[in-house]
DNA sequence: GTTAACAGTTAACACTGTTCACTGAAGCTC
DNA sequence: GAGCTTCAGTGAACAGTGTTAACTGTTAAC
């Protein structure tokens, strides 16, 4: 792999010309070669889907044998649990510079460039996209609470929608259903959930998690192709729906643009 | 394996003990082993994950060599893709059975049970749920049309849920979005649609596969435990979102139950 | 300068899907 | 009923997988 890498190299008096070129600390080299893997499993994962990136392949494809990538994963497992960490992590990272980069003070506008910023992520990656939210493991150990680093990545990643979604009701607070029309149970589920959702009612919080539930089964059902043997592309289906989830919220969306 | 069905043995002037017993021409015996063979894939499928279901796991569970399995299937893609098969058509029963069983002659009312049957269906089904719905293979091989008696199958289970909207919208034409609000793109696309759609205008149109997309959408985050977080039962919201969606078409939906 | 830690290799194990040559019995035809 | 064909099923093998153990050197530390 040969990654001569010689910006951190100290400045030694010289002994011979091979450790004049190449001097990086132990470390320095591992967290290297561990990015490597991650690299090679990521591509894998791109050409040919979550099946492909193996242990094997991946060692192959940075010239090791296999038994060598057990010193930096425990296991395959593992390996793709840090892969799917770094995916989230990078996409998170992607939505929050969107936000930031595009100078809108206007929250409603935010809301909708995250929305359609994690469609057009999942739309480009579409193997990672799988990784990370197709078939969430229905496993049913409830019990040791996932504290893996992909578990972790993904509430970071929820925080994201989750925030922008409470600065929106406290800067203009959306109407939302009555109390009866939801039903004491659920009122009651949700208003548990308030402390999570920096002090909204219930009602309101049942509005951002329609918002949510509704982004997300749109986009992954486009990005699995499940809406495709009706609406080859759903660009516009998804304009009119994020339109009408935004004035769900009390944000004035623009009309479609007609643009043909 | 040891099946003595000696259901179908016809009389015979016996030869000896054995023959009187099992006699199953080959065929049948053909038949019976298939079937044995799809029962015990789908019973390694609930016990331990789609994973589980391999060749041989298959072969080992009814003492038989792998290699026999290639008798009855090309491969092992073939056989989970003749299990998937089968999944979908008892799902389709089963909801087909839930609308006729009960006898609701309300369209709104078994719109609501269908709905309610596959939210069930899943939750019971984990697995069986996941291996259906969970993550449709990206695959990019566009240009030869899913002719996998999978995907028909996955058809005619879609088809339950498109006829009876239609059958609504016949008997109780819903009010549906203007023109103007989904604007000409989606509009045309839709219009493509109509004969599939026995006739419904757009608009229609959209509002019934917004009633697809958001039933999909909630069913497969709370089979896939991604509700979870926020709510650990989830059947209440799932009952508000239904009441939600359902008084968009136009249905008149019962308060909920409040019964606790 | 000796020792310990560590990256990496080789060999092997148990497992997977798949193929080929083969056996034995069931079914069909003359 | 004899002879031939069909076919379910076996045994052995191949290429592939994740994983472990014992073993090399090289690198860092006391």
């Amino acid at each position: 792999m040969l990654t001569v890498n010689s910006v951190h190299s100290k400045v030694l008096p010289y002994r011979d010309v091979k450790e004049s070129f190449e001097v990086e600390s132990r470390d320095r080299r591992r967290a290297a070669t561990l990015a490597e893997i991650k690299a090679a499993a990521r591509r894998l994962l791109v050409s040919g889907g979550s099946t492909a990136v193996g242990l094997r392949a991946v060692a192959r494809e940075l010239g090791l044998t296999p038994p060598a990538l057990y010193r930096y994963f425990p296991s395959h497992d593992a390996l793709i649990g840090a892969l799917i960490a770094d995916l989230y992590d990078e996409l998170t990272a992607a939505l929050m510079q969107l936000q930031t980069t595009e100078e809108v003070p206007d929250l409603g506008e935010r809301l909708y460039l995250l929305a359609n910023g994690l469609r057009n992520w999942g739309l480009e990656h579409p193997a990672e996209f799988a990784l990370l939210f197709g078939t969430a493991v229905p496993i049913a150990d409830a019990d040791d609470h996932d504290e893996t680093p992909g578990h972790q990545a993904a509430m970071r990643f929820g925080a994201v929608f989750k925030e922008l979604v409470a600065q929106i009701w406290h800067w203009k607070p959306f109407p939302y259903p009555p109390d009866e029309l939801l039903g004491k149970e659920l009122i009651a589920q949700l208003t548990e959930e308030s402390e999570h959702f920096q002090g909204m009612p219930p009602g309101a919080i049942y509005l951002s998690l329609t918002y949510w539930t509704r982004l997300y089964g749109l986009i992954c059902m486009e990005v699995f192709g499940q809406l495709h043997w009706v609406l080859p592309d759903a660009a516009a289906y998804f304009e009119a729906q994020l339109r009408e989830i935004g004035e769900a919220l009390g944000l004035d969306c623009p009309p479609p643009d007609d643009k043909t």
